[in-house]
DNA sequence: TTGTATGCGTTATCAC
DNA sequence: GTGATAACGCATACAA
């Protein structure tokens, strides 16, 4: 068992004052520089580490974020959350904090453990994914002055807050593009529900970039809840059409799943999201930068934790089309 | 911004002691039934949570488990960890803990991060998966005294230290069974090189069940690294063979996959963990009770933090198969 | 530039 | 059964 070593462990070896050793540690500039070097030797040698809780209770900052953990939901996109997390994590190491887990069911639950999670273990600040229309989350932690950043854009009013997003529309535009220079005109899209603010930029995209090219996309779109099935289901109806299309762009790796059944291999499918599931079967995807998009949360609630008074900010990431067999 | 409720704060509220809050908290049945009232209706009333910081400077317990995030490896198997952690999460909160993340580039810099949580932030217990033969950071855990747990089982020497493990035996045995009932002789088996635990005994349920039905596994397995290629590779060897097997067990989803593509989708395939993957292309796949793992794993940590000396603890789970329609 | 004193919120020890 | 006091490790104001 290690001996506990303090910060007067420190001044005891480098024959200085406790208060030596901390300014060393939090204002190294005062100090003399040979004291620093003995202090900073001690330091070493001796393997200290600063006490975090010792550090809170005088500074009231835990140099911990926290993230919420979902169920892996509907079974593929979960997988995006995990490649966010490992970024997360190690970003955030990089600069001096940690990240706790958290889960909640539903916003109300989760504005709960906010409170929870700030009263007892005081942390600096939330990593917020899959933004909804008025979150009401966000309203929260502005309210009670708790930093945090969203994964993901709010929709409603995109000066709110700081996020870091990735550009959907130009993910399906880049898929749209693909397969119209590989010699498709009849190009259909399958995405969710309009409403969604992802969901609507990902159509947005398909959509500008067809009529860029002078192509009519009315009629060729369809919207369904996510998943393979409904994916089958939307490909299935296009493909009833009198000039059906012969490829299509769907929002998801899922609902691109589906339609890649439905069309028994023989249409151009593009997913998004580039999961596991798009390697696995050789589906071209639209993939997103997940660890820059992490490092760059991290960046923007650090630098606010700092002090740099930068306000809100915005970065929106440019994603890649993972091309493969299916277009 | 919500005031700071601390423990004076209820103790003026209730008109009692500072230390007769603490007592109401810590040691409930010391103190007089109706001043213990008292002081609770005052603690519901102010929302007052206990300061995790100022609690660990005077008990040296921090609530605070840690567990490693790896990137996503091989793609497809990654989701485990993912639904590992929710569990884990949703367990250790139910008992009174946070989960902390962190990452670590191999067994080296796990320790040396073992060792710098253990210092900053005084983590009472660690998480660890995939462990192996010999593992080194579960020796040094012991050394220096720091609880925790593995999912997996120390090949070596399964009585060493407490784990959760998932019998990897009984899931192929399953998987085995399930092909043989359904009317086939020749079941090849594909896995990974001998040598690693996990491999073996997935190994061995196949194997063992195979004699049981009086049916002869010589020549029938193969191994190679985890992947589609790989997967792939290793079912046309076997297809080759004079008398080719009409169906494979797989140690994994990716290498089921390979054989599914190799075998053009006329073989019946069984894969292993039930990742996404496997639900979307409707492969059979022996599924691991991960939430249940994960709330052992806790069980077995904070029983072990709040004082139950139950020495070391074994718990070994049983799979289930899920059938779909690649077999 | 360095040392001394104080307090952060909590719990443990000890009187009352 | 209850309340005063000290101590955990650190950082800050202030004195030297």
């Amino acid at each position: 068992m290690a001996e506990k070593v303090t910060i007067g462990t420190v001044a005891a070896r480098a024959r200085v004052s406790r208060q030596t050793v901390s300014n060393v540690l939090n204002s190294p500039h005062i100090v003399r520089e040979e004291t620093r070097h003995r202090v900073e030797e001690a330091i070493a040698t001796l393997g200290y580490r600063a006490n975090q809780a010792a550090r809170q209770m005088r500074t009231g900052r835990s140099q911990l974020l926290a993230v919420r953990i979902e169920p892996t939901r509907d079974g593929i996109n979960g997988s995006v959350l995990d490649r966010f997390l490992h970024g997360l994590t190690f970003a955030a190491a990089a600069a001096g904090y940690r990240v706790m887990l958290y889960t909640a069911d539903g916003d109300g639950d989760e504005i709960k453990t906010f409170d929870d999670l700030l009263a007892s273990y005081d942390l600096d600040g939330f990593v917020l994914t899959g933004t909804d229309h008025g979150d009401v989350r966000t309203f929260w932690l502005a309210e009670h002055g708790v930093p945090f950043v969203t994964f993901g854009r709010p929709w409603d009013a995109p000066e709110r807050h700081s996020w870091v997003d990735v550009d959907n529309a130009d993910g399906t535009a880049q898929a749209t593009r693909r397969l119209i220079e590989t010699g498709h005109r009849r190009i259909g899209f399958i995405g969710w529900p309009a409403g969604s603010g992802v969901g609507d930029d990902r159509r947005d995209g398909w959509q500008r970039t067809m009529k860029t090219y002078d192509l009519d996309p009315t009629g060729l779109d369809r919207g369904a809840d996510d998943g393979i099935p409904q994916g089958a289901e939307c490909a299935r109806d296009l493909l009833t059409m009198p000039d059906a299309p012969t490829a299509f762009v769907c929002a998801s790796d899922s609902l691109a799943l589906g339609a890649l059944q439905a069309a028994g291999g023989r249409k151009a499918v593009t997913g998004f999201d580039d999961t596991p599931v798009a390697q696995a079967v050789g589906l071209t995807s639209v993939s997103q930068p997940l660890p820059e998009a992490a490092a760059r949360c991290i960046d923007l609630l650090t630098h606010h934790l700092d002090g740099d008074p930068v306000g809100t900010t915005q970065v929106l990431l440019q994603p890649a089309l993972m091309v493969r067999t299916s277009a």
